[in-house]
DNA sequence: TAATGATTTGCAACGAAGTTGCAAAGGGTG
DNA sequence: CACCCTTTGCAACTTCGTTGCAAATCATTA
């Protein structure tokens, strides 16, 4: 991972430059797939405090730098898309795919969320769309 | 609320018939919208220990009385759809409606999710569709 | 490169949310 | 009605997330 990488990202996002950001954006960069709050903790955590990452997630939320993905499970997801964050604008139209077998989220970038139609009276602002099975690597 | 009727619901499913299960359905049926333990605990608050909401809404999970909904926002939602519960099995393959003013969550029990190619590899099990916006109520 | 001011971090304390073990109460069956 | 099995309530505990504040770190300018 090029420290440049990291660097140009949190900087084309007006944030300052420091250890924490750093190595939470290369976590997520590294991981490819989506984390819980926990797993980001678990991986950086003899050197960083709890409240550091509770705050750089949400820092990163607000930048549009991550995006979160809804759970049934009562943990909120957080992924980081490549095009998203190279461009600096979101598109998360995107399927999600959750392993029922290994656990891992990951989102399909290709695979674009169907329109449909909202009934009339309704407004429709975003929609998420989240797939349940077994990934390649489990369905071997 | 015909006392038969939750009864009715309870026994079909081999539960045994208690005054919190028989509450927490009725919360259910009257609310004819998605809730969150909070929701139910609130309105059975006087009532019932909060261990016991939370065992019973995972008996009914169990039980595929009542199903989840994924959120955003660190809470599970759950809701009973009158059609699974009647007759006793689950079609869950309806769209879900989260309202952002009023924070109402509904069953569009008439709106299918649209079927989509997944990726060759992946085997889906089940999917998950929730719209973001504004409903009717709040939409005048 | 050093000084300055603004931002970020870590700590401590707190509140909310969810879980577990166990004894008492309640439901179902004969 | 009496029995046994299930369910409930209580207490204690763990985990999760938030807030205020002082110390440390970062970006900027000279």
């Amino acid at each position: 991972m090029k420290e440049e990488q990291l660097t140009g990202i949190l900087r084309r996002n007006q944030l300052s430059v420091t250890a924490s950001r750093r190595r939470i954006l290369e976590i997520f960069l590294q991981a490819g797939s989506a984390l819980a709050h926990q797993d980001v903790e678990r991986q950086s955590a003899e050197r960083f405090d709890r409240v550091t990452v509770y705050r750089t997630l949400q820092t990163f939320l607000d930048k549009g730098i991550i995006h979160t993905i809804p759970t049934t499970d009562n943990s909120i997801l957080y992924a980081l898309c490549k095009d998203d964050c190279e461009e600096g604008h979101h598109h998360d139209n995107h399927v999600h795919f959750v392993c029922e077998a290994c656990g891992t989220t990951t989102c399909m970038d290709d695979l674009l969320i169907p329109g449909i139609k909202i009934p009339s009276g309704y407004t429709a602002q975003s929609i998420h769309m989240v797939v349940n099975g077994r990934c390649r690597s489990c369905n071997v």
